[in-house]
DNA sequence: CCGGTATTTATACGCTTGCATAATTAGAGC
DNA sequence: GCTCTAATTATGCAAGCGTATAAATACCGG
């Protein structure tokens, strides 16, 4: 071990995914607590326990670091949502019904998950990358939920056209995205798993089939 | 007319009511295009066509600006919603309907509106004003979509009581709120007014009646 | 053990920010 | 026309920002 100066801090190296992660993860507590206007390179080097200089070597600029972390807490809501699919039922509408209450329950449904999205998505009008970054999620998101949707609606013996599963899928998304603002932004107004039920019900009706497959096929 | 300083600008005094409205209007123009973090109060000073100064002497601190700039935007939704109502026919249904499409067209459903919007509600966790401020205008336009929705199911035949009528009332806002977003972030995929056909749709399932009186009254 | 280099700390730079404050002047009232 | 004062411009301050860069050093490989 070498002797340090007096006024350096002694430090060890980490692998460069270890370090991206760990600033990714200082920069997502930092704008969720204090919105994207808090997350500045001081601070997060600060959360990370590294010094502001460092972010650079690891992220040429500020902007990149943003949005490494957009794309990475838009993936773990996502594989949150998939995880729930895995210990699903094998009827599809037991999986479209775990999908929905996944994405309507913790840990996605979260004040702290609404504040991250809301800040990054302020940066869509006027970010292409944001935009694009956006679409991308937004339509992987809705495939995934037309998936479900058309084997839902197979599995209770209904047609599943094309024109109409997609159509079913935006009116979907639009239940699961609304009750979610609802439940992150006015979570303490509503009885625990509220939500994920009135969204249930929702989808049952669009759907106009039952989410449980033991009541049957059509409603 | 005094003469002027060789280098002091000409300026003409205005009302305090239309100064802080040039103001906030100044600062959405500004979050909408650049986010919060774009609107600095020399570019809203500049927008304004005054000096930085002045925003001080109308609104004590920045954040006094920014937090009159939200409720304004939300009030100006909020208006445009109800304006709907003023030229809708005269049945509940035809009401309703009226409401969702205006939520779900222009001027409402825009781009600068969902920047507006995520860039205030992004600080809603950190921030106990703007929390209340949100809450107040959530609750509010739900207790409206209640009795819009109320009136509907009475209309139709169909009974309405407070326990249905809340939890349709939060899955309807849900509805409105989610194809909004979608409208918003990505309305160059969608055709003209398809949002709002299917908004109608997925709601009229939700209810269980036709938004349409001439279609007669439950679905 | 030694040398080399990639990683990390520390510091500085130029610019921007919200706020403070003094000076000027538009315009209301007499 | 004159006086007064509230409104407005102009300027400055201190702090903070993202970025740049030099120096130090952890640690791998020979």
């Amino acid at each position: 071990m070498k002797t340090q100066t007096a006024t350096r801090k002694s430090f060890r190296r980490e692998g460069e995914d270890k370090r991206r992660e760990d600033l990714i993860a200082a920069t997502l507590e930092c704008v969720a607590e204090r919105g994207l206007a808090g997350a500045t390179v001081r601070e997060i080097a600060l959360r990370a326990g590294v010094t502001a200089g460092l972010i650079r070597y690891y992220f040429p600029a500020k902007d990149d670091l943003i949005s490494a972390a957009y794309r990475a807490v838009m993936k773990r809501m996502t594989v949150q949502a998939s995880d729930a699919l895995k210990s699903a039922a094998d009827d599809p509408r037991d999986r479209l019904n775990a999908f929905v209450k996944a994405n309507l329950g913790q840990p996605i449904m979260d004040p702290d998950n609404l504040s991250l999205w809301a800040g990054f998505i302020a940066m869509v009008h006027a970010d292409p990358a944001m935009a694009l970054a956006h679409r991308d999620g937004y339509l992987g998101f809705r495939d995934e939920l037309e998936a479900l949707i058309r084997q839902a609606l197979l599995a209770a013996g209904k047609p599943a056209e094309p024109v109409h599963t997609r159509r079913h899928a935006i009116a979907v998304n639009a239940i699961i995205d609304g009750l979610w603002l609802e439940g992150c932004l006015a979570g303490d107004i509503f009885a625990d798993g509220e939500l994920a039920e009135t969204g249930i019900a929702a989808i049952e009706a669009v759907l106009a089939i039952s989410l449980n497959p033991e009541k049957g096929g059509a409603i």
